[in-house]
DNA sequence: GTACCCATGTAATCAGTTACATGATTCC
DNA sequence: GGAATCATGTAACTGATTACATGGGTAC
């Protein structure tokens, strides 16, 4: 149910259609929660059925703005400061690694090190990403920022994690 | 479709039966790709349908052990090498931190701080694991052991960006 | 004999993905 | 007038969660 709360949390921010949520799932937030356009326009009909957000004006083209009501900001404080996090996320990427004696030492090292290399240029990616936001002044910025810097010291520890990994196989593999 | 595949390596280093398997959801897949019980043996059921397992044995209650089979194998190391892993995993905890200017700066540090201490807790947990594994001398201890690392080293990480992000959080919202 | 563990299965529901379908407006 | 973009919606399917349901075997 984190989907709901993050069209709250963009709508807090002001009102938007479901045309101009989309794009921020497709930039800032794919990276935290990624949504599709057909998840977003029915959770926004459901959204507006229960009340938490309204219609607030209608433009060209059947473009609905919404708007946050209270019992929208309600919930969201609610979901922020009550509703534990998750604690346990899947990862296919730690599962192959779970399973790594079942290919040859080559084909290890081989995913391990395209693992290195994914995180070092995602790793960039988001420095670029800084540098755009640490320009801005938005009340974005200072969460949107927070948020960039997991992404930086993810990446980062990923990186590192997967030099530390090759190592370790060379001699887990060929004890001696 | 990663279950199938962790049910797959799971059977590569022996047969097992749905309730074996389970077990170890419930405890080493539990940090990287939890399942239910109702999921498990389903999942079973349609991988012995495909051919990429078989029911080996058959025991007291009802009991079914299950043998990967070859094209169990093929399909498993198939998905290792060749299927690119999942970029993009959700983090609600990170959905929360992009809206954490809807809260008070008082509810927002003790977000803050809640993630710096279940980090730390984390943290203490898996290093009691490591002690454990380190222990052993089996063929899950070696990649046991790097995924065990990676969720050392996500934990660190996590305690350390959590103390960041409230000393950010207090010049972001007090600026001078 | 009874409590606990072993052991499997099904049904209902929810969340998420992919694909299909349609049409209005603007820009050139 | 044609292409690109704006804009919304629905249908089919897959994956995951929760709850229900049942019964055999073992230890005491």
């Amino acid at each position: 149910m984190s989907l709901r709360h993050a069209l709250l949390g963009l709508l807090a921010h002001g009102p938007a259609s479901g045309y101009d949520l989309l794009k921020s799932f497709d930039s800032s937030l794919a990276n935290v929660w990624p949504a599709t356009q057909s998840q977003v326009y029915s959770e926004l009909t459901r959204l507006a059925d229960g009340g938490l957000i309204t219609v607030a004006a209608q433009g060209p083209r059947g473009r609905k703005e919404y708007a946050i009501t209270d019992s929208g900001r309600v919930e969201l404080r609610h979901w922020i400061v009550e509703v534990p996090p998750n604690r346990f996320t899947r990862s296919d990427l730690l599962l192959r690694v779970f399973f790594l004696d079942q290919v040859s030492a080559e084909e290890a090292e081989a995913y391990l090190r395209a693992g290195e290399r994914n995180s070092g240029a995602e790793y960039e990616r988001l420095e670029r990403m800084r540098e755009q936001v640490d320009a801005l002044d938005e009340p974005l910025a200072v969460t949107g920022r927070i948020a960039l810097e997991w992404g930086l010291r993810f990446t980062e520890m990923h990186r590192e994690w997967a030099r530390w990994a090759l190592s370790r196989l060379h001699s887990g593999v060929r004890p001696g």
